[in-house]
DNA sequence: CGGCTTTCTGTGAACGTTCCCAACCATAAA
DNA sequence: TTTATGGTTGGGAACGTTCACAGAAAGCCG
């Protein structure tokens, strides 16, 4: 066993006790800035703290006050994508910066399949985390549901549609899309497709739906193509499949950064010039967009700030706070680059 | 206080016990798969943790066992990079399907400032995790002497020149790079320079050896060029400085792929065409290398073998096994493309 | 100086497990 | 029938905290 390898156990909150001659309960109050402490007390304490190395035992604590000061962090994506998506790495240290100011944990889940749901589910029942904020969820996802039905304090970063009564936080996708697809018609585009990702994610509605309501009596359903990932492959295949339907095509919105790049290759091959022939934009503001060329008019959105906020929303409901109905839309910010 | 809203309050093993007719401690040996246990008593022991919905309580059972049953990986990266970087999260997914296979709870710890380095050092000193798993260590890194010190089962990813007796799993960073390097004088390069990174790792340490004896006599320090971070900034100023110092530079070899794909963008507005005037090869086989015109050359890592490895390697010291004393190198492969 | 309030301190009783030991029960051997 | 044997079971004790409560000490007022 591992643990004894070094005989000389953890000291306990009776090593300090006995050291400093003060009682467990006055410890106690030290430990955890209570009032109704002597200064004298508090400084024999501390100096008996330092004196043993005394660090607190989590378990006994969470034990008793049936807590656990840990927040699940939940990723519900297909692991392949956990490093292409440039946002998830923002939220997550956004995140992780609010919550260990507050001394809470955070305990990143990763799930992929259905095993993984249960497993999860099993892991928040289990009374391991005291809240949940959770990444990405589809229409229908079972965590989502879980989480809704335990009743644990939680919120969602983006916003699921069938979602009950769990606060979210997210951005204006819609806005987003509707804006900097105006933008493109402003340009003088006359035939604008979009290759659109992701339908079963909020995100991937909405962004087709603000595509969808800038065009107005121009949209064209033919010239919309869409497959399940935010991936460049998604961008290169979305994108033959466009010039195929029109040839004439002037103008992309792609879903994201990453399918954009991947339109955008296959634009050059096909001998297309951007921004001359095709105007293109795509979403996110991510390493993709400074890469291509052009570098690539996009949208940016405040990843970090999502997971701050999520995680402030949670700390919120934890501290007894009202849970919130709805939910908060943060502005995004469209980037004019060359491709467009 | 969120917990009480719903006064059922949990079941525990009493409720299981009282509900089956079996004991306490017959209900522990149950739920722990230990032997002697009837099959009769199995039987009623499983229905009645169905009948009530038990889950067990971890701080109770860690409590007693002085186990978390979690483990941490510490990341130990600017937090801008742990995105950009494409192998930190195939290690992550690598790593967290050993665990949860091994019904372990993965635990990520983000560290970028001193002042983390403290926090995550308390943290571990805390018992909140049985074992960590440290990635990308600098040279004195304080976590990896934090780690050594308490004696915790532990394993690194990579290498750390100075690090103490933990075991580690990497990449043959040296041998790689040597590798690639020959390949590019293979084919008639003559000025061939490199663009390193991040020297205060092994991972960059490592990978400019390698080139340095791979060119033996030819190498010439001057064109050499090192920058704190793998990324593609570090390229594109890397290649300019490179192109100032020698015209004539026809090979490069880059510290990674996004260094590689900054070079190979500054390269092109000079004037020079790829592989034609210059060969240029990378390394990590990221999505970079395929985004470049023309495709890198570049070195394959297996990153979420790695995790795997060091999961496993972190569970065996767990179940008593012995801590190694060296490491182990797993093989990388060469991937040829067009740049080189 | 007596009573009242306020601040401070110590202690018993949980919290929900696991571990360990003692006891029980069959069955087989003597 | 007794004795040993080994599977099976039950329950006391412990793990290290926090919490509630009771009581001591100190300060204030008349």
């Amino acid at each position: 066993m591992a643990r004894d390898r070094s005989l000389p156990r953890r000291a306990t909150i009776h090593d300090v006790a006995a050291v400093s001659g003060i009682s467990r309960g006055t410890v106690s109050r030290v430990l955890n800035g209570e009032p109704y402490v002597s200064d004298r007390a508090r400084e024999a304490v501390e100096a008996a703290i330092r004196e043993v190395g005394y660090v607190r035992n989590t378990a006994a604590r969470s034990l008793v006050t049936q807590r656990s000061r840990a927040i699940a962090l939940i990723v519900h994506e297909p692991h392949a994508l956990v490093l292409e998506d440039p946002n998830i790495g923002n939220i997550l240290i956004g995140t992780n910066a609010v919550l260990s100011d507050a001394d809470y944990q955070m305990v990143t889940l990763i799930l992929d399949s259905a095993r993984d749901s249960d497993r999860v589910a099993e892991y928040l029942r289990g009374g391991f985390v005291d809240g949940a904020i959770i990444l990405s969820a589809r229409v229908g996802d079972p965590i989502a549901l879980a989480v809704a039905e335990l009743g644990i304090p939680a919120a969602f970063v983006g916003h699921p549609p069938n979602a009950p009564d769990i606060p979210f936080i997210g951005i204006d996708n819609l806005g987003a899309a509707r804006q900097i697809t105006t933008r493109l018609l402003e340009t003088g585009r006359s035939r604008v497709g979009m290759i659109a990702a992701a339908l079963d994610r909020d995100s991937g509605q909405d962004r087709l739906t603000g595509f969808r309501e800038a065009l107005g009596e121009r949209f064209d359903p033919s010239l919309v193509v869409d497959y399940p990932l935010y991936a460049y492959d998604t961008g290169a295949v979305g994108m033959r499949e466009l010039l195929r339907r029109e040839p004439l095509i002037d103008g992309v919105f792609a879903a994201s950064d990453a399918v954009a790049a991947g339109a955008m290759d296959v634009l050059r091959d096909a001998g297309r010039t951007v921004p001359g022939d095709v105007g293109i934009v795509g979403f996110d503001d991510s390493s993709w967009a400074i890469r291509c060329t052009p570098a690539l008019s996009t949208v940016r959105q405040p990843a970090d700030e999502l997971g701050r906020r999520a995680a402030q929303q949670v700390l919120t409901q934890l501290q007894g706070g009202p849970r919130p109905a709805g939910g908060t839309l943060l502005q995004t910010e469209v980037v004019w680059r060359a491709s467009a």
